[in-house]
RNA sequence: GGAGAGAUGGCUGAGCGGCUGAAAGCGGCGGUCUCGAAAACCGUUUGUCCGGCAACCCCGGGCACGGGGGUUCAAAUCCCCCUCUCUCCGCCA
C-alpha cells in the first residue's frame, strides 16, 4: 500500500508512476473520498470531545454535589444532551465506516511506485539486460526438450499427474524424485551458508497474510483458497513477510536474512495457453525462497547481494543465465525494482525466468503493519523495507538440467555439485 | 470433536461502571554518586489517527485493555458473538 500523505500531495508523482505501468488509478475519486474521510473525522471527533466532557461532568456532579436534588436535575439535562449527540455521532460514524472502506478498497488496489532508477518502458520488450554468465552448449545432436527427456527416461510423468489431480500438475519418479529432493535440498544449504536463517512453515495462510504481501485483494482469482477461507501460499515469500507482521523489530537486528524451502500453489487464471508443455508453468511446483527485510538506507544494497546469491547458485549448478532489470511496465504489483534471472532452455532457444528478486520498499510493510525501531530516533518507528527473490524455481531448474545436460544417448549428467545429494549417482539413465 | 479456564502496556501482574491510558514490579532510557562500574537513589518510558505547525520536536483532540456488537450520560470493568491460548477427555500421522 502507498502512503496516504504521498497520493495526497504528491499527486503528479503517482499519476507518473502508474502511467510508467501502464495502470490506471482513479485519481479524482481517490482524492475526493479522502478529504470527504478527514472531514467527516473531524466532525466526528468534535462530537466525541463534548460528549466526554459533558460525561466527566456527570460524574464529578455525583461525587462532590452537597444538594442531591439539585444535582440530580442538572444530571437529567446533561444526559438528554449527550443522547441528542449520541444520534449524531452514530450518523458520522456511519459515514466514516463507509468512507474508509471505499477508501482502503482504492488503496489497496495500487500498485508500488517503481524506483527511480527503474527503466521506463512498456512491456517486456523494454527490459534491460544487465549481465550474461557461461556460454549455452553448442550440441551436436539433435536436443531434446525436458518433456520429452523425462517420460523417455521415466522420470517425469505428465500423464499420470493428469489422472492423480488435473492438467499442470507434475508427477515425479525414481531419480526423477531424487532429483527434486537434491535441487530443494542443495539451494536451502547453500542459502543457509551464506548467512540465510531458513524456516519451514505453513503452506496455508489466512487472509491477513495474503493482504499483507500483496496478493489479497486483488489476486484472489490466482490463488487456490479452502472452503473456511484460508488460501493455499502462491510463494513462500508470503509466510516469510508475514513473519514480522504487526511487529516492531530492534535496527540492531537488521537486516534479516530469511530463506525456505515450500510448495508453492498457483491458479494460473488466465495464463492458458502459455508454457503448456512441461515443467515451466505449473499449479504446484517447489521452490526455494530468499526474503529480506532492511532499512530503507540499505535496502537497494541488499537487493544487489540478494541477486548475486541467486546468481551462485546458477553458477554451481554450471548453468548458462542472464540478468534482465524489469522496466516499469513490466513490474509486479508490490515491487518497486526487480531483477530477472534467465536461464537458458534449449527447447526454447532462449532464456526463461527462473527467478525473480525485488525490493518491494515500505510497500508490504505498510500493508503488515512490519516496522523497525532505532536507537537514534526520538520517538516511534519506521516502516523496513521488504525483499523477496526466488532462490530459485525448483521445476524450472530440474527442465534446464535435464536440458542442458542431456547427451546423445538420451542419458542426463547430474550437475557435480548435486552428486553428493543424489546419492552418488552422476549420470540419469533410463532405468 | 466434548468439558472447563483465560486473553490488560516490552515482560510479570493489579484493576471488575466515572477521579484509570491504565497501580506495582521488572526491563529500557536519562541523571545523581563513582577514577570507572556495580549497588542505591531521583526522573522518564504505549500505539495510532485527526487538527494546528516548516516540522517525524511541540500543542489540542479522538480511538485503542484479543476482535466485533450491545447496555449506559459514561465500559478494561456488565451482556452477546467470534478468534486465539491453556488444562482434561476422545481421536490420530
Amino acid at each position: 500500500m502507498l502512503d496516504a500523505k504521498l497520493v495526497r500531495e504528491k499527486t503528479e508523482e503517482v499519476d507518473a508512476a502508474m502511467a510508467n505501468r501502464n495502470s490506471s488509478w482513479d485519481r479524482d475519486g481517490l482524492l475526493a473520498i479522502e478529504s470527504k474521510r478527514r472531514a467527516i473525522i473531524t466532525q466526528l471527533e468534535t462530537l466525541q470531545a463534548e460528549r466526554n466532557t459533558a460525561s466527566k461532568e456527570i460524574g464529578t456532579l455525583m461525587r462532590e454535589a452537597s444538594d442531591k436534588d439539585a444535582a440530580a436535575a442538572s444530571v437529567d439535562a446533561i444526559k438528554a444532551k449527550v443522547r441528542d449527540i449520541n444520534v449524531q455521532i452514530e450518523g458520522l460514524e456511519q459515514d466514516k465506516l463507509s468512507a474508509e472502506q471505499a477508501f482502503n478498497e482504492l488503496m489497496l488496489a495500487l500498485p508500488n511506485i517503481p524506483s527511480d532508477g527503474t527503466p521506463v518502458g512498456k512491456d517486456e520488450d523494454d527490459n534491460v539486460e544487465i549481465r550474461r554468465w557461461g556460454t549455452p552448449r553448442d550440441f551436436d545432436f539433435e536436443a531434446q526438450a525436458h518433456w520429452d527427456i523425462g517420460p523417455s527416461l521415466g522420470i517425469i510423468d505428465f500423464e499420470r499427474a493428469v489422472k492423480l489431480a488435473k492438467s499442470r500438475f507434475i508427477l515425479l519418479g525414481g531419480l526423477g524424485a531424487r532429483l527434486e529432493r537434491a535441487i530443494i535440498n542443495f539451494m536451502a544449504d547453500t542459502h543457509s551458508d551464506r548467512g540465510y536463517k531458513e524456516w519451514w512453515c505453513p503452506v496455508i495462510g489466512n487472509a491477513d497474510t495474503l493482504r499483507g504481501t500483496g496478493q489479497l485483494p486483488k489476486f484472489e482469482d490466482d490463488q487456490f483458497k479452502t472452503t473456511d477461507g484460508y488460501y493455499l501460499i502462491p510463494t513462500a515469500e508470503t509466510m516469510l513477510t508475514n513473519i514480522h507482521r504487526d511487529e516492531v523489530i530492534d535496527v540492531t537486528d537488521l537486516p534479516l536474512h530469511y530463506c525456505a524451502y515450500t510448495p508453492c500453489f498457483r491458479r494460473e487464471a488466465g495464463s492458458a495457453g502459455r508454457d503448456t508443455r512441461g515443467l515451466i508453468r505449473v499449479h504446484q511446483f517447489d521452490k526455494v525462497e530468499m526474503v529480506k527485510y532492511a532499512t530503507p538506507e540499505t535496502s537497494y544494497d541488499e537487493l544487489e547481494s540478494m541477486v548475486v546469491d541467486a546468481e551462485n547458485i546458477l553458477q554451481l549448478l554450471g548453468l548458462p543465465y542472464r540478468v534482465i532489470e524489469l522496466c516499469t511496465g513490466d513490474l509486479g504489483f508490490s515491487a518497486a525494482k526487480t531483477y530477472d534471472l534467465e536461464v537458458w532452455l534449449p527447447s526454447y532457444n532462449g532464456y526463461k525466468e527462473i527467478s525473480s528478486c525485488s525490493n518491494c520498499t515500505d510497500f508490504q510493510a505498510r500493508r503488515a503493519n512490519i516496522k523497525y525501531k532505532d536507537a537514534e530516533q526520538f520517538k516511534g518507528s519506521k516502516l523496513v523495507h521488504t525483499l523477496n527473490g526466488s532462490g530459485l524455481a525448483v521445476g524450472r531448474t530440474m527442465a534446464a538440467i535435464l536440458e542442458n545436460y542431456q547427451q546423445a544417448d538420451g542419458s542426463v549428467v547430474v550437475p557435480e555439485v548435486l552428486v553428493p545429494y543424489m546419492g552418488g549417482v552422476k549420470l540419469i539413465t533410463k532405468d
